[in-house]
This record gives structure tokens, sequence and C-alpha cells, in this order.
DNA sequence: ACGATCACG
DNA sequence: ACGTACGTGATCGTG
């Protein structure tokens, strides 16, 4: 057995890499003598699903001794290690409950319910991300620095510093490091060392804090997340490939049309603003830290186009701006969506997005590598890179005004909750007790934008610019929504008054929520938005334990996107809508609207087409 | 590393 | 009385 000897808050520990036979019995004799260890793997990256992803080995620990296993030469042990302990403590358990899958072919369903993430119980307790707020965020480094030993070793940092030796990329060192190196080894023992007594800690403070029940329905909702992304969703390879260069040649057209003005860098700022200048266009809007802004929200009017891009007729479009923001949206669209997917693609031209359980300071998920929450929606060319498997067709169903309900609900405000009930359309119903029975299409408009004020915890101003309606007639909306709802303003201002006395808000589910001090005017908007997060939650677990789990392929805050056998999509989806409606949120219904979308995700976003990909 | 930008709910 | 839009992820330029 190699050994390292390790003072982690100033208690001696052992870290044993196993050798030989005799090492691995002694392995697992110490195991069977543990109630909870844990565990970690390290690897070749972070690409799980890539042909070249490599397991180098998986580290069992209790508080003072650790042991390394190759993940090559002790597999059939790993194997017999992971079903002959109870539960086991992990970071981050998506990654390593998919590395164990992936690679070992120890199967995810055999751990579930047996997994807890010390992720987790940081997130319950300080959702903030690092740096907010002088949060320390969620990296098992900064957290066992805080909670375990201050000088604790990094093992992140030696392995980087080990790289910058070697003269190599991050990336490039995970992927090309020996799987015996002595510092990899070292470190992977002292991450479980460190995981385990992080732990202790945080599990003591989770239930003093009344958070047990939370966290158990996040470890639920983790291990189903994992199933999802393990699943993934199929890639159009060829049609990406189109796309790409077609978006490729559009941006360079209209580069080389930003050239002939004076622009040789659409992404320069600089260049951009100065060359607009040198049109005599006035730009005064400033970013934060004071350079002349030129987004699309500038650039826009001066190419005389709106917010959808249709041509005003207020002016003589600028051409120079007009070009940079076409080139620079084929840009994005074909770098950050189209080649991504190409590159994040598996074997198999799967898909499998981080789909990041528990993330946001109000608990909201985030999809990342690629971000398929975010892919364009004005425009279905995107989307169509996406397809259900052969024979299957796409669906999708989502809440109809979550946040808008979670808002009734917790401020009881009769007059939207009845509005609510009585299942007319929301915005026409507010418009009417704002304007009177006549209202135009322009006064609902402007209804729905004040509402969205409310939730996001915007002013007057802000309102105007977003919405482009007169600062005057927005100031007297606002007056009107508020004699409307009289209910959400005292809500609202109650929260706001909590917040700043307290810092911190506690929502329906029971989290509880820090508010920056400068910032208590979000207070309604973070209880919203974690709410309507936590209801969709209840709802994705809910629908697995109905034996809807293989259906489903993506959250996306109010929807979940999946894929169902053409011939029983109907019945599937017409039972899973069902599923969701069946719980109310303080007694305001909770409804639902499905979409039977067929081949490809692009099919909900105006693509006739239908794809043969059998 | 950070700010600006742009994509979504 | 007034005013503060909320939350993410990816990429590029800049220093």
């Amino acid at each position: 057995m190699k050994t390292f000897n390790e003072i982690i808050d100033g208690e001696r520990c052992t870290v044993n890499v196993v050798e030989n036979q005799r090492d691995a019995s002694e392995f697992m004799e110490w195991l069977s003598r543990q109630s909870l260890v844990a565990v970690d793997t390290e690897t070749s990256g972070l690409e799980i699903f890539s042909p070249g992803f490599e397991l180098y080995c998986v580290q069992f620990g209790s508080a003072d001794t650790a042991y390394v296993l190759d993940g090559r030469n002790w597999a059939r042990t790993l194997k017999i290690a992971l079903a002959s302990t109870a539960k086991f403590i992990m970071h981050n358990a998506t990654f390593d409950m998919l590395v164990i899958d992936q690679t070992l072919g120890y199967r995810m369903e055999n751990l579930e319910g047996r997994v807890l993430d010390t992720r987790i119980l940081a997130h319950l307790l300080d959702p903030r991300s690092e740096g907010e707020g002088g949060a320390p965020g969620h990296s098992l480094k900064r957290l066992a620095s805080i909670w375990v030993d201050s000088s604790a070793p990094d093992s992140q940092q030696a392995l980087k510093d080990r790289f910058r030796e070697m003269r190599v990329s991050v990336a490039e060192g995970f992927a090309s490091i020996a799987r015996n190196d002595d510092v990899l080894l070292r470190y992977a023992g002292i991450d479980v060392l460190l995981t385990i007594r992080l732990y202790t800690v945080l599990a003591k403070m989770v239930s003093n804090a009344g958070f047990s029940g939370l966290a158990d329905f996040e470890h639920r909702l983790q291990y189903i997340c994992a199933l999802l992304q393990r699943k993934g969703m199929k890639l159009d390879v060829p049609y990406t490939e189109k796309l790409k260069n077609d978006l490729a040649v559009e941006s360079e057209e209209f580069q080389a049309v930003a050239a002939r003005f004076g622009v040789t860098n659409i992404n320069s700022i600089a260049q951009v603003a100065e060359a607009l200048d040198g049109f005599g266009e006035s730009l005064t809007e400033l970013t934060p830290s004071g350079k002349t802004k030129v987004d699309r929200a500038v650039l826009l009017p001066l190419a005389d186009l709106d917010r959808d891009w249709n041509r005003i007729g207020a002016r003589e479009p600028n051409l120079l701006a007009d070009a940079i923001l076409r080139s620079k949206r084929a840009q994005k669209w074909g770098e950050a969506y189209a080649q991504s997917f190409l590159d994040l693609r598996d074997g198999e031209d799967r898909l499998h997005a981080w789909i990041n359980s528990l993330q946001a300071r109000t608990a909201r998920m985030s999809v990342s590598r690629p971000p398929l929450q975010q892919l364009p929606s004005s425009d279905w060319t995107v989307r169509r890179c996406f397809i259900a498997d052969p024979g299957y067709s796409m669906f999708s169903v989502d809440y109809s005004q979550i946040e808008m309900r979670v808002l009734a609900g917790l401020s009881g405000d009769r007059a939207m909750i009845d509005g609510i009930v009585s299942g007319v359309d929301l915005h026409d119903y507010t418009a009417s007790l704002m304007f009177g029975p006549d209202f135009t299409q322009k006064d609902r408009k402007l209804a729905k934008n004040v509402g969205f004020g409310k939730v996001y915890g915007g002013g007057a101003a802000t309102l105007s610019r977003q919405s482009g309606a007169p600062i005057e007639s927005v100031k007297s909306a606002i007056k009107a929504y508020n004699s409307a709802y009289p209910g959400i303003s005292r809500y609202s201002s109650n929260l706001q008054v909590t917040a700043e006395r307290l810092r911190e808000v506690t929502t329906a589910s029971g989290r509880v929520l820090p508010v920056d001090a400068d910032r208590a005017y979000a207070s309604t908007n973070y209880v919203v938005q974690s709410v309507a997060r936590d209801l969709l939650g209840q709802s994705i677990v809910n629908l697995f334990d109905a034996g809807f789990g293989e259906y489903m392929l993506l959250p996306i805050h109010d929807e979940i996107l999946g894929q169902a056998p053409v011939g029983e999509v109907d019945g599937i989806v017409r039972d899973m809508k069902a599923e969701m409606e069946r719980f109310d949120f303080m007694d305001i219904p909770m409804t639902a609207d499905a979409e039977i979308i067929g081949s490809s995700w692009a099919n909900s976003y105006g693509f006739e087409g239908e794809i043969n990909n059998v």
C-alpha cells in the first residue's frame, strides 16, 4: 500500500493507495466497518459522455482514512464496494454518479436514495454564489476552508500548479496526467477526507435550521435530473452542420459590410462606438463602468428596427448599425449554439446538457454545456437541431402564468385570485380592472408589463424603457395596478420591510433566501421565482413517482420538455398534464398547457416540416 | 479576471 | 414620495 500522511484540522489522517490484492482486502475490511463514507472520482475531464473520457480513480473516505483505487485495475472491487455500502457522501453528486454509471457500469438506479450531497446542504444554508455579498459559494475548497480547516490543502490548486509546470492548460493537464501520479492520488484522497468532515458540520446545521425536508426533496430532484442528463437529447447532425456553415457565411457577409464602414472587429465596442459617432449618431447611454453603450437595444433604433427586428419607418436606417446587429446575431447563433452542439455531442449524436438542479439564489435550475434553456425563441432555426428519437414525438407541458399565480397565492389578493380562478385571460382581466371594459390592446400590453414590473421589482423609469411606453402613462398605469390589486402592493412592501430588517426572506417552501441590503426591492421577485421553481420541482418528482420519468427530457423553468412514442404520446401528455394540475398552490389552481410538438423542437416555434429520422 | 453583450424564463 | 427590473450561461475583448 502506498500511503500519504496528512494533517487535517490538527488531526493525523492517512491516504492509502490500493496497489495489490492484499491492499484491496484491507480496504474492503475497512469499508465493512463504515456506516457512512465519502466518495469521489478523478477523471480525464468533464465530458463524461465523449469517447475519450477516462476514469482515473475512485476514492472512499472516513474522517481520518482515505482509500484511493485505480478505476481500471480495481473496477470489479469498486463495484462490490459501491454495492456493499449503505450511504455515500459526495460533493456535486451528479458528476460522480454519472461517472460511476458510465465508466464502471454501476448503474445510477442502484444509487437512488443512497447519496447525500454536501453541495446541496451548502446551498440550502446559503444559496448565494461565491462572492455574492461575501458568500462562500459552493465549491468544496471554499466550504472546506471555512467549515473544516482554514489551511486545508487545495487539491485543485496543487494540480493546476503541476499543470503549469508541465506547461499545459488545466484541461490538457487533466486529460494527460498519469493515472498513478502522486499529486493526483494524494489530493484525490484528501478530497474525500474533507468531504466527509464537511458533511458532519453541514448536516447538523441543515437539521438545526429545519431544512431536512428540503434536503430530501433536493436529493430526489437531483437524482431525477441526473437521469435526464444521462438520457440526453438527439442532435440532427447534418442539419446542425449546415446551419453552422450558413450562419458563418451570414456573419462574414455582414462583417464585410461593417468593415466597409471602418469597423474591422464587430465585437470591439470601442470601434463600434467610434464609427457610429463618426456617422453623427449621438450615443448617450453608458455602461456601468462608463463606456459608451452599443448593445442591441441601442443599435436597433439606429437601424430603424423594433424589438422584433421589423422596420419602424421612423428614420433612414444606419447601415453600419444594421450590419453589426445581424453579424453579431449570426455569430452568436453559429458559435454559442450550432458549433457547441457539434462539439458536445456523444458517439451517438446525443447531447447530455448539464442540468444543475439547484443553482440560483432562488434555487432556480440552470442548464449548461450547452445552455438549452436559452435557445432563441423568436425563430425556429436553432431549435431545429434537436429531434425526437425515431418513433417518438416531442411534447411540452408548461404551467400557465406560474409566477402570477404564486404572487396571487402569496399575497392573498382577492381580485387577482378571482381573476385566476374564473379562468379568463389574466392580462385581459387586469387591463379591464385598470382601464375599464373598453381597454385597448395597448392597454393590455401595459397591464402585462406592469405586472412583470411588480414581480421583478422595477420602477416606472425602467418599465418605460423596457416596454417602450411613455413614462407618464407607465406612472399612471402603476397607480391603476396598485388600486386594482391592493393586496399585492401590501404584500410586496411588507416583505421588503422584513427583508430590510432580517436581510433575508423565507419562502412558502421554507427556503431562506439572503437579500442584499441595497436590493430589498428584489425580495418579491426572489420569493416568487423561488416558489415557482419549487412547484415545478415538485411536479418533476411527482411525475417521476407516477412513472413518467422516462418521458421527460428537460426542465425549462415553468415547462417540462419531453418525448414519447408517437402512438402513445396523446395519452401520456394528457396524464402528465393531469398530474401537474393535481395540486393547488394556496387554493389557487395550477393549470398547465400541453403541446404535442412533433419530430423536432422547432415544430413548436413555427417550423412546419416533419423530419424523417428513422 | 472582468465587463459587455446577448440568448432564455 | 421616490426609485431599484429578477434569475441564469457562453463568448469575446481588454488589460
